[in-house]
DNA sequence: AGTTTCTGTAACGCATTTTAAACATTTTAC
DNA sequence: GTAAAATGTTTAAAATGCGTTACAGAAACT
């Protein structure tokens, strides 16, 4: 995949930069206003992360610019503030998602990959990893083509889970997805401890086979 | 099926496009009404998605051309506002169905299936799930060949599950497919429950085996 | 008016989520 | 290397929320 990231805060930028990379994705990065411009109407992208408030411009004209162009790329919109005037004027304007600062890095990518899906394969889409299948259309996930049942938040978390691949979430970034922005406000996240040793004995008779602990720090999901 | 989609918002036309041709669909699309008028001089469609709000002209003089020339298309108006004369004017000129951005596609696969139900197979086909059978003509449902009475609602409710086999349909969704847009108004939707119990009982004594609920998500229709 | 269909309410039961607490493991510190 | 501290696992039970069902009033039809 091909990502723009317009974006002018420097470390902002180059964390997500190094994030994406890292999935052997190809980025390249726009620091102000104009090289957005520039960028977007030379090269294609398929994902297009669009700061709002860029210097010297904003991002919603170059998100009005990659529209009147008829540019197919995804785009997910940034924006600073909590101002829900910024988001939805993005979104009727087309874009695809918006996430607003400080976020984590993993949230972002869950987006990205459901921007990716509903895009591409159009809202539904099979995915496979060894044993486990995963039917998003009818939110069932099979162990050797045998469905398992599965609770809401335990197939919510599996999701986020295969969408980050092999990546560490932290509960921080769990609990975030799962439960929202509020869950700021919690302390404890010991519940989360109990979804995990759940959905891991649905998943297979020996437990961490495919989610993984890294002490002290979280889980991952692992194909092997 | 051969489709045209008519839309200048990329994204929604990818979107609809993934979605139809993963069915084994051939999809076609237009992006300005230019585009539209010469497809549909050119080639013949089942189907015709038609954005009213075009670039460089209105849906609405594509449709009249697609009638003047006796075109045998169904077509569904996508209207981006909630302007009640663009749909009414869109159903005079001969359009099968409308639907209101934004929309879910489960819900425009839906009046598809209705479209080419009603329009090109003489308006009467005939669905069959296991002891379940659905005359469409006479709107009648079997079981086991003997007819259940079904209410409007009841018959409409079982035919937008089986027009999403297996797809889950959240309460939402459903709502806004048989109550119409204004449905986002509405903060209750436990009536919702009630069909779904009505419909269930009249199709077999057991309650659930067709209308599987997904727990905090919605329902989903399965043939076994 | 009388009948049928639809919507809203309320009580109940059960699935899910969360809390809590006991137990196990890994890391850190000495 | 051992003990203490920190983090993770597991289980069970409490609390919550969702879905089911029955019923009654409202609305729509005839």
């Amino acid at each position: 995949m091909k990502y723009l990231i317009a974006e002018d805060e420097t470390d902002l930028q180059q964390a997500i930069a190094s994030y994406l990379t890292r999935d052997g994705n190809i980025c390249e990065v726009a620091s102000d206003y104009y090289e957005a411009l520039d960028k977007i109407s030379i090269y294609d992208y398929d994902i297009i992360i669009l700061d709002i408030n860029l210097i010297s411009g904003s991002g919603l004209d170059v998100l009005k610019t990659l529209k009147r162009d008829k540019k197919k790329a995804g785009v997910i919109i940034i924006s600073a503030n909590n101002s829900l005037d910024d988001k939805l004027l993005g979104l009727d304007l087309g874009a695809d998602d918006y996430i607003t600062k400080p976020f984590h890095l993993a949230e972002l990518n869950a987006r990205i990959t459901a921007v990716l899906r509903r895009g591409k394969f159009g809202g539904d889409e099979i995915m496979q990893f060894h044993e486990i299948k995963i039917d998003t259309k009818s939110r069932t996930a099979y162990v050797n083509d045998k469905a398992i049942i599965l609770t809401r938040k335990e197939y919510d978390l599996l999701l986020f889970f295969v969408s980050n691949k092999g990546r560490v979430l932290s509960k921080e970034i769990i609990a975030e997805h799962l439960w929202g922005d509020d869950s700021d406000l919690l302390d404890n996240f010991d519940f989360i401890y109990v979804h995990i040793n759940n959905l891991r004995k649905k998943l297979t008779t020996e437990g961490a086979k495919y989610l993984k602990t890294a002490y002290g720090t979280g889980y991952k999901f692992v194909e092997d």
